[in-house]
DNA sequence: TCTGATTGCTTGTACGGCCAATTAAATGCC
DNA sequence: GGCATTTAATTGGCCGTACAAGCAATCAGA
C-alpha cells in the first residue's frame, strides 16, 4: 500500500465542485465496517486456499461438522442465506467430494446433506485455518477488547437482524 | 426467524459423532464478523435497491464525489478492490448513466472516470441510505460505544491490512 | 376428499469479487 | 536509440450471493 498521490484533483473549471476537505460522504463506521469485512474475507480465503475451499464455503461445511446430516432447508436457516445460494454451494461441494446428497424419506421434497470422509478429514485443517485466522484479526487486541469487540458485534448483529 | 428444531441429529449408529453440545467450531468473532458482514450488506442492497446501485457501487460512487474525477488506478488504490472488479463495476456504472470514462491525455493507457449529471442527482439519495443504513446498524449504542466500535474495528482492519 | 396455500428446492440471470493471462503504453537502463 | 521492466486496463473463468420464477411434494381447510 503505497500513498497515491499522483492525482491531484481541483484542475477543472469549478475548482470546488468536489469535496476533497469536508468529504460528504464523510467516514462511518458502515464504511469501516464494509473495508474490514472485505480484508477479513480476503485473509480468510488465502488461508482456506490451500485446502481447496472457497471462502463461504468453510461455514457450511461447520454446520456439518457441528450438527451433522441434515437438510438444505436447516443450513439456509442457521447460515442465514439465500435457498438459491445454498442450492449451488453444495452442488460445487458435493463436486469438490466434501458432502453427499440424498433425498430425505421423511420428506420426498426435502435434501439431506452430509459431510464425506473427505471432509472429515478437512476438518482439523479449516480449524486451524479459522484459529489462524483470528489470530491474525485480534492480534493485539487484549482479552477485555476482545470481549468488548463479540459484545458489541453481537449487539449490531441483533439490530441488522430485525427490520428496520 | 423461527426456531428450527425439526430436525435431531444423533439418531445414527454412533450418536456421539457430531458435537452437538461443544462444538469444535466453537463461535468465534470471525463467525460474528462474517455474519454481521453479510446482514450489514443485505440492509445497504436493500437501501440502495431503489436507488438503481447495487451494494459496492454506492463506495465507487461515492470516491468519485469526494475526490472528483481520477483514473481507475487511484480508484483501485482507494477502495482496496482487484482492478478486474473495478473495470467491470466502472462498466455497468457507465452503462448504467453514471459514470463516463475517457482516455488520460497524459497517459494513454489510463482511463479516467467521471460522474455525471445523473449522478449528481443521485448523491443526496445515496447520501441519506447510508445515513439510515448507519442509523439501523447503530440503533441503541450511545455515543462511547460506538467511538469504541470505531476504534476497535479501526485496528482490526489495521491488522487485516498488513501480511501475516 | 379435493383444492388452495405453503414448503423445499432448482434454475436463470445478474452483480461483486478474486486470480491468471494478455495487451498496450510508459519508464528506466544501457 | 533500443530493449527489459513496470504499470494500466481488459478479458476469461470461477465462486458467493441475491432475486425472480417455477416445479413438485406436503399440508390444511372446506
Amino acid at each position: 500500500m503505497q500513498a497515491s498521490t499522483r492525482w491531484l484533483p481541483c484542475q477543472q473549471e469549478n475548482p470546488c465542485a468536489y469535496n476533497d476537505c469536508m468529504s460528504a460522504t464523510h467516514d462511518t463506521i458502515s464504511h469501516a465496517l464494509s473495508r474490514v469485512a472485505r480484508l477479513h474475507r480476503s485473509a480468510a480465503g488465502q488461508l482456506l486456499r490451500r485446502l481447496g475451499l472457497h471462502p463461504g464455503q468453510e461455514l457450511l461445511m461447520m454446520q456439518l461438522w457441528d450438527h451433522g446430516p441434515q437438510p438444505q432447508s436447516q443450513l439456509i436457516d442457521l447460515l442465514g442465506l439465500d435457498a438459491s445460494t445454498v442450492t449451488r454451494m453444495v452442488q460445487r461441494l458435493e463436486q469438490a467430494g466434501f458432502v453427499r446428497r440424498r433425498r430425505s424419506d421423511d420428506d420426498r421434497r426435502a435434501v439431506v446433506v452430509e459431510p464425506t470422509a473427505a471432509a472429515q478429514a478437512l476438518q482439523e485443517q479449516v480449524v486451524h485455518a479459522w484459529q489462524q485466522l483470528e489470530d491474525l484479526t485480534l492480534r493485539g487486541l487484549d482479552e477485555p477488547e476482545r470481549a468488548a469487540v463479540a459484545e458489541l458485534l453481537g449487539r449490531i448483529e441483533n439490530n441488522l437482524s430485525q427490520p428496520g
